[in-house]
DNA sequence: CACTTGACCTGTCCGC
DNA sequence: TGCGGACAGGTCAAGT
């Protein structure tokens, strides 16, 4: 499940991998997953050189010098892994691999570089898109225009977190996180995560949070993506990095997919509730709802 | 207008 | 062992 730390982690290894190579074809096997006519395609991508490699939110972008790029979410199940001409058969620590030799069956794109290595956008539930447009026309995207701020950048603080959230003010808190248009990035690994690092219940309503929490709630948000950026991502299911190897944070998480066990803060059982129409994680000592 | 639910998909796991 | 159904969770569209 993609969220801000391991689309950043899939940014920086494909920053080293792929800038400077030139594309020399690219082949689809499912229309939804890469829309984009064969025309354009030649047009402007094939021969073209990669420029660099950025994400703004959830979403990945790689810069080609014909000025246009790829925009790329990887929504639940999506990885975009890269395999030089002389390996194709994973990390070479196999326990830190989750994908074989590619492309394999939830291969959807498969691009091919001149100095014979692939880049291939696996997607098994096809939720994931990618797609070809120019580069001065991303911002002008409906999704770019809404987004919220990087929760990582400098000018992200307290305040600005304060501000963002009074949006929606008489909404449950862990909603409010998912919204992209209020902070970029967050899903539901990183918000339940950081509501038990703030002793914050998921169903707590913003307006009802003291500022003193929100303060709170603002480091642990910090904390907790630079950590899992550290680690590498998570792996639940299906993430793999640019080389298709797996991220630890899972083994740091407090409450994440650990209903039954103990909360590490105070022993308390984990509970599994719904909140926002997601499985939600607690610790229902710690995370009080107020009345 | 604000919030919730359903759709998009496939693979896995659980109970019968 | 097979089979149906619930579940996984990012985002947009549709519904309440």
């Amino acid at each position: 499940m993609p969220e801000l730390p391991e689309v950043e982690t899939v940014k920086s290894g494909l920053k080293k991998l792929l800038i400077g190579k030139q594309l020399s074809s690219i082949e689809n096997d499912w229309p939804k997953s890469f829309p984009n006519s064969k025309a354009d395609v030649d047009k402007f991508a094939i021969k073209a050189r990669v420029v660099n490699v950025r994400r703004r939110a959830k979403v990945l972008l790689i810069d080609l010098d014909s000025k246009y790029s790829f925009v790329i979410h990887l929504k639940m199940t999506g990885q975009m892994v890269y395999r030089s001409k002389q390996n194709n058969f994973g990390a070479g620590h196999p326990n830190d691999s989750l994908v074989g030799k590619l492309p394999d069956k939830s291969t959807r794109v498969n691009i091919e570089f001149s100095d014979g290595s692939h880049l291939f956008f696996n997607d098994q539930r096809k939720f994931g898109w990618m797609r070809l447009m120019p580069t001065a026309m991303i911002k002008e995207l409906d999704f770019f225009k809404k987004v919220g701020p990087e929760p990582l950048s400098s000018s992200f603080t307290a305040a600005v977190l304060a501000e963002r959230l009074n949006r929606r003010s008489r909404s449950a808190i862990k909603a409010v996180l998912l919204d992209q248009s209020v902070i970029a990035g967050i899903g539901n690994i990183y918000a339940d995560e950081s509501l038990w690092g703030a002793k914050i219940h998921p169903l707590t309503t913003v307006c009802d949070i003291p500022k003193n929490k929100i303060k709170t709630l603002h480091n642990e948000i910090q904390f907790v993506l630079k950590l899992a950026i550290e680690k590498g991502g998570s792996t639940d299911k299906n993430y793999v990095d640019a080389e298709g190897k797996k991220g630890s944070y899972m083994d740091f998480a407090r409450v994440f997919r650990r209903e039954g066990l103990s909360c590490p803060r105070c022993a308390t059982t984990i509970l599994k509730i719904r909140a926002a129409g997601r499985g939600t994680h607690l610790c229902p000592k710690c995370q009080k709802l107020p009345r």
